[in-house]
DNA sequence: TCCTTCACTTTCCAATATGGAAAGCGATAG
DNA sequence: CTATCGCTTTCCATATTGGAAAGTGAAGGA
């Protein structure tokens, strides 16, 4: 098993939240996400910028019923990166975990 | 299996850490905690302080080799916080985990 | 007893991150 | 041409995190 690292990227939890939810899916539409992470629109804007920036997410416009929509995806990179962050949290409370588990 | 929720107790990276540490052992150093988390005395104090404030983490002085020795423990409240954080980190993260898996 | 060292604690300060409100902007509807 | 939708960007306030350095209590040495 590959430990991973933490990525400052991730640390924000709605960061962690898009991460996760653009896993699992190939494209997540902006207003989902603004649901899921419970954030405004300005953030959730901000917060996608980041991973813009950082080459984890890449954002396309296409229209739907007429209107702009903006979806978003986890580049290969973003997705690397992403588990390996949560690779390295797993490892970090993995032992933890069992204990709890155990106790 | 109980979801738990993101506590922000442990949202610092380093008290992520602690708490882990912690779970693992009856009583950890804070000497060891410095090393494990890298941050300064202070920082440390600091993080400590506020998961004792928390009810999470109690401290207890006693001699060791004649010198003063601060050792950490986590309070039952702690290790339910800590382990509900992780719990509700692993279920954001769950579906995700597995699709990283798959593909 | 006084001074020094050790092991933290507390204070002070700086940098960064996070979040929202509101204004801005391009595209589409009327 | 104007209004609205769907984000973006700007502006601002607050919270968090981190280190340096001074402070504190206990133990050791002169």
């Amino acid at each position: 098993m590959t430990a991973g690292q933490l990525d400052p990227a991730f640390a924000a939890t709605a960061r962690l939240q898009i991460a996760a939810v653009l896993a699992q899916v190939d494209s997540g539409e902006f207003s989902r996400l603004r649901e899921i992470t419970g954030v405004s629109d300005s953030v959730l804007s901000k917060h996608l910028s980041a991973l813009v920036e950082a080459g984890y997410v890449t954002l396309s416009k296409s229209a739907l019923a007429g209107r702009q929509r903006t979806w978003a995806s986890l580049t290969k990179p973003g997705r690397a990166a992403f588990t390996g962050h949560v690779a390295a949290l797993q490892a970090m409370v993995a032992a933890a975990g069992a204990a709890g588990a155990a106790g």
